[in-house]
DNA sequence: TATGAATGAGGGTTCATTCAT
DNA sequence: CATGAATGAACCCTCATTCAT
C-alpha cells in the first residue's frame, strides 16, 4: 500500500461532537480564523492554561462564533491536530517518494527536518499531543499512521526487510524525529544546529546499520 | 572534575517559593507523604489537571497541611522535580563510573535505560518539565546539567574530543536517552522491547562513529 | 477656573483593571444592581469582611456575572468610589455656585452638610477610602480633587487670599467637612444634632476670621 | 468628677475572652513584645490584613505563644486599643491640668496635638477603630470616655456652661481633635503644617465664640 | 447566524484556631 | 509553657459552556 494511500484514506480522528461544515464562505473563513487563533493560543499557553475566550478573541470573533463551529475545547483541539496531521503526512509522503533514490546522508537529514519543520509551523502541535487532554485512542491512531509512514519509507530502502523488524526500526526513526524536533524547540541549547546535525549523524550511522550500507 | 564531584555541588533547583522545611518529624514523614502523593497525581493528570485537594486527599493530609509545606502548586512541583533530578544525577554518576572500562554496546544501553529506569519510577516527572508551568529557568538548569554529566561520560571514552564536539554529541545522546524513555511510556506501541532495542542500536551506531570503535 | 469645569474634565480614577462596560442593555442593568449591592455590602461590612459571593447574591445574579463586569474586587470598589465622587463633585459645585452671595453662616452649614448629605446615600464610601485596599494614587487624586473644589468655594468669598493660604484652608475647611460626615455616622453620640450644630458653628467661626467678615 | 479620677476607674474594655495575666516576669516580657509586634502589623496592614502568623513571627514568637496570651485576634486588637486608649487618656489629663490657666491659643493648639501625637506612636490605633472589627459597644465606650475628658477640659474654661452644650462642645472638640490626627496621617497632603495650624486657628476661634474670650 | 451575557462548579490559596508533643 | 503541625471553612477568581436576544 502505497503511503499516498493511506493518507487519502484517513479518516477523522475522532467519533466526538464535529464541528458542523460551513456551508457558506464566510463561514469556511471563519473556521480557518478560528484554527489559527487556537493555534497560536495552544501553542503559548498549552491545551489547559488556552482559554476559549482568549482563541475567539485573538481570532476577532465572539466566544458564541467559536463554539458554533467547535462545540468543545477539545473539538478544536481535534481539528488543530487533524489539520497538523495532514501537512506531517503529506511531508513524509514527499520524502517517501525520493526515498529509494537519495543519497542515505541525505535520507537522514530530511528525515531529521520532516517533524522541525512541520514543528515550527505550529509549535503548539506537540503541547497538544502530550498534554493528556487528547484522546488517548486519537493519539495511538496518530501515531501508528505516522509510523507505517516511516515504515513504508523504510521500505523502499530495504524491501525485504521482515515486517517486524522495519516495524521496530520505524518506530525508533520516528522517535529519533521527534528528537529532533524537540531539539530545535528548546531556545536555551547553545550549539543547537550543531546538535541537530549530530543527530542527523546519529540517525544515519543507523540506516546504515539497519539498511545496509 | 569527576561527575561525583559535580553531583555534591548541585544546588536547590528552585528561585522563589521554596517548601518550608518542616522541623517535627511528624512534619518530615508529612513532606514524605505528600511529595508521593504529588508525585502519583502529577503523573497521572499532568501538572495542569492536577489538583492540590487531590494530591492532599490522596497523602491522607488535609488540604492546609499541604499547604503548610509547599506553599504552591509549583512548589511542589519543584520540590518533585528536584527530588527525581537527584535521582537520576545519581543513575549517571553510577554510568559515567563505569564508562571508561564498559563494553560500548553496554554503554549504549545503559544510557538508554538511564532515564528509563528512572522514569518508570515516577512517570510525571517528564509531564511536569513540559507542562510549561515550570519555571523555564528552572528548566534550562536542569538541561544544562543532565547534558553536562552526559559530557562527562562521553568524555570517559574519548578525552581528546573538542569541547564544542562533546557538547553537542552530548546534547543528541541526552535527546536519544529521553527518546527512549517516551517510547518506554508509549503503551499502545506494539513490540515495545524491540523498538527500545533498535534505539539502543542507533546509539550504539552512533558512539562507534563519534567516539571511535 | 470654575469648579464646574473642573468636574467636567475630571478623568476616570482607576489605573489598572477597569470594569469591562457592558454593550447590551441587560449588561447595564446588571451593572447598575451590581453597583448597588456592592453598596450596601461594602458600607454593612468594609472592604476585607465583604465578599464578592454576597455582593453577587445580593443583586440576584451568580459570582460569575458580578465577575463578568468587575474583574476584581478592588475594580468594583474603584467603580462605586467613583461613582460617588461624582456625587459628591456634583453637590460641591451646587454650593459654589451660591457660594459668593450666600450669608456666611449659610455657607458653613452647606459645607458641614455637603459629605453629610452624599455619605448617608452612601455610608461604606468612607469605609472604602479608609480600608487601605484602595490604590493609595487613586485616595491622591480623590482628595486632591476635593481639596481644589473646596478651595474654589473660598475663592468665591475670598478672591485675594493667596493660594498658599488658600489652599491651607481648603485643607481644614475639608477636613472639617469630613467630620461632620464622621459624626453623622456615629450613631452612639447623644445628642448628635446639637453637636453638628456646633460644628458648624466651628466652621462659621473659622470663616469669618479667614474670610472676613 | 476630675479626669483623673474618670481614668483611674476604668474598667477593662471587653467582657470578651481576656489574655491570662502571666504571671512571671519571663510572661510580661512576651506579652509586651507581642503586643509591640501587633502594634507595628495592624498598622501596616489594618485589622483583618493582619495575620496572627506574621505578628507572632514579628515578635520572635511562635503561633502558640501568641494564643497562650490573647486567646483571639480581637482579643489582641482590644488589648492594644486598651493600651493605646491609657496613653490618650493620659494626655489628655495633663491637658486638664493646665486647662484653667493657659492662655486660649496654647489650649487650641495642645488639644489639636493631642491624638496627633499618641496617634504617630501607634499609627494603626485608628485602623483598628475604623475597621469594623471592634466590638462596637467597646468602640462606643472609648468614644464616651474620651468625650468626657474633652469635657472636663472645656469645663475647667468655663464651668457655668450648661451641660447639654458642654456635651456638644465636646463632641465637637474631639471630631476636630480626630481631623488633626488624620490630616497629619496624610502624607500626600502638601503644606500639612500650614494646614494643621489652620486647623488650630478653627479651633481657637471655635473656643473664643463658645467659651467666651 | 452572531453576539455577549449568564451560570456555577471547581481551583488555588489563606488563616484563625486547635492540639499533640 | 512553648512549639509547630493540623485543620477546614471560606475566599477570590476562572472558564467551559449555555442561552436569550
Amino acid at each position: 500500500m502505497s503511503s499516498q494511500k493511506a493518507s487519502a484514506t484517513r479518516k477523522p480522528l475522532a467519533a466526538a461532537p464535529e464541528a458542523k461544515a460551513p456551508s457558506r464562505r464566510r463561514g469556511r473563513e471563519r473556521v480557518a480564523t478560528l484554527l489559527a487563533a487556537g493555534a497560536v493560543v495552544f501553542a503559548d499557553k498549552g491545551f489547559d492554561a488556552a482559554t476559549m475566550t482568549e482563541i475567539a478573541a485573538r481570532a476577532g470573533a465572539s466566544i458564541g462564533s467559536l463554539y458554533q463551529f467547535f462545540p468543545t475545547k477539545a473539538a478544536l483541539a481535534d481539528a488543530l491536530l487533524e489539520q497538523h496531521m495532514n501537512v506531517v503526512h503529506a511531508h513524509l509522503d514527499a520524502i517517501a517518494a525520493q526515498a529509494a533514490t537519495q543519497p542515505l546522508p541525505e535520507l537522514a537529514r530530511a528525515l531529521c527536518n520532516a517533524l522541525v519543520a512541520t514543528r515550527s509551523a505550529n509549535p503548539g502541535f506537540v503541547a497538544l499531543l502530550d498534554s493528556g487532554n487528547i484522546d488517548p485512542a486519537v493519539i495511538a491512531t496518530i501515531r501508528k499512521a505516522m509510523r507505517q509512514q516511516v515504515a513504508a519509507i523504510l521500505q523502499r530502502r530495504a524491501p525485504h526487510l521482515p515486517a517486524a523488524e522495519l516495524a521496530a526500526a520505524a518506530a525508533a526513526v520516528l522517535q529519533m524525529m521527534k528528537s529532533a524536533a524537540a531539539m530545535q524547540a528548546d531556545v536555551t541549547l547553545p550549539g543547537r544546529e550543531a546538535a541537530l546535525a549530530e543527530l542527523a549523524q546519529m540517525l544515519h550511522a543507523y540506516l546504515q546499520v539497519r539498511l545496509g550500507g
